[in-house]
DNA sequence: TACCAAAAGTTGAAAATTTAATCATTCCGG
DNA sequence: CCGGAATGATTAAATTTTCAACTTTTGGTA
């Protein structure tokens, strides 16, 4: 079976359920942060990542990293998450060549409250219709993922 | 727990993983067709629908449904898939405004050379890191998730 | 039949993302 | 210490996606 060309009808059903799943998972939750806080989910996933992070900031190639998106894409996200007043730069002192991103008061507000929702929807969409058990084969599933890959 | 704000941390630790792993695994196969096969993930699930379909064909509206893009995105990625001379359009005989989107042999051909490799990625990079057992459940969860959206 | 709301699909412009090229700085072998 | 390769980040242009508006046709209903 786990040479073969194709994949086994199982395994291309349960492939085929995740890619549906997911998808649709990720316009709802595009869609509800879009409409109740007008971000979208990599602006809100920048956000996140810098809260998380010491001192609330990032260096560019970092951020980039945690939050998944190409240097490029996180240069025109952060300029238009700058002119919102959300996150503002900062020269490295070490590298001359690096940028820090670092998170506002007020984006730390504007993450708090877009959070409250999402979480919610999260749980609404997510986490609630998935027995807890399977939620932890999830877990453990994607980070054997993201472990190949990472 | 459930009815908690916030979500305990293993559901947090396996909504992350998720979020991680998904985006990376997206990333990973979407970079593979580019380059092995200049084709989108977008573009590649529209061949794959219209070739399961009957007669290779569908609806404007079926098909955004079922590869879960939106009629706007469809109609602009179909234009594209028709200059490629992969997908052709024709007018439905029963409703003057409905459009069907075929598959063309080209396409079809297009179709077959690219999923070779989609599916030996896919394999490669999910199926074969995860348990089957796991594999099962992650079917489960986001069939789950699709019916609590569809 | 005559409306009028809803559905199918497209369009064009705006917004976001990708791609490739560029610039400045840092790192490292000789 | 020098010179080139590599890194960090940005920029401009091309591509893709979203958003809102619009046209045509259908379906229901009064």
């Amino acid at each position: 079976m786990s040479g073969s060309h194709w994949l086994a009808a199982t395994e291309q059903r349960d492939w085929r359920a995740y890619i549906e799943g997911s998808a649709r998972l990720s316009d709802a939750l595009e869609q509800d942060l879009k409409a109740r806080h007008g971000m979208s989910l990599a602006e809100y996933e920048i956000l996140v990542q810098l809260s998380e992070a010491p001192e609330r900031r990032l260096r560019m190639a970092e951020l980039a990293a945690s939050a998944i998106q190409s240097r490029s894409r996180l240069t025109h996200t952060v300029a238009r998450l700058e002119s919102k007043g959300f996150v503002s730069r900062a020269d490295c002192p070490t590298d001359k060549r690096g940028v820090y991103a670092l998170l506002t008061d007020e984006g730390f507000a504007a993450l708090r409250r877009a959070a409250v929702d999402h979480v919610a929807a999260v749980r609404d969409l997510f986490i609630d219709v998935i027995d807890a058990g399977e939620l932890a084969a999830v877990g453990r599933a994607f980070r054997a993922v993201a472990a190949r890959l990472g």
